[in-house]
DNA sequence: AAATGCTACCTTGCATTACCAGTTTCTGGG
DNA sequence: CCCAGAAACTGGTAATGCAAGGTAGCATTT
């Protein structure tokens, strides 16, 4: 148990709700996420984006579709779905509620 | 993939860093401990709190003594160590940083 | 045209975690 | 003595992020 590995913890399940707030800004592919996300100190590998972004898309919460680059091989675009923007509707309440509950212990003496 | 399971994903990980809270404002048992982090709706069933409680004891974090109840079996009451303290601390620089990180994408725009 | 390097996407195995549904141990009262 | 309740504990399961490797297309160089 170690400082890194619990930092590692906290951030489960909090990429799922980045994600989906990148996505519905617009249309973006995985490294134009993991160049937000870092940006945002949130790092993120490509082993673990293309498994979450394969969920997003069979959930229905995402879409993409294939554009071609002009240097290098096409890439996917993903856009958030009507069904995904609802769904981050309940992430936005959760996430508030998550850091009152938090503030409620932290703060407490 | 549903709002209640991403609910949870959330909410992993910071479990530690709650307890870790409780247990530095003094002694306190696993009911004490469910208790709070109810009353902060942090649900937390006893199946999940005992193997933590475990760890952070293994670790060094966290230490306990048998206490006497004056109704029923004796408890374990917990109490932070030293090393535990400053690893607290480390802990509440890793939520802050998060907190910064995720309103740093949740605002954009 | 062949070789090399870069880009983008994808897959597999691992370690860790919380949850759930029980089980054990202990105390005190009828 | 037996039973109810409290407290602590224990597998089994599902989900996650990560590390590492693999596949394929495009561009540049030779």
């Amino acid at each position: 148990m170690n400082a890194s590995n619990t930092q590692i913890q906290m951030r489960k399940g909090l990429l799922e709700f980045c994600i989906l707030h990148i996505i519905s800004r617009g249309e973006v592919y995985a490294s134009d996420m993991i160049d937000e996300l870092t940006e945002a100190q949130m790092i993120v590998v490509e082993g673990t984006l293309y498994p979450l972004l394969n969920r997003l898309k069979k959930s229905g919460l995402a879409t993409y579709k294939w554009i071609e680059s002009e240097s290098g091989p096409p890439r996917k675009y993903y856009t958030i779905t009507e069904e995904g923007k609802s769904f981050l509707a309940t992430l936005d309440q959760t996430w508030e509620s998550l850091v009152h509950s938090i503030q409620f212990i932290t703060t407490k003496h």
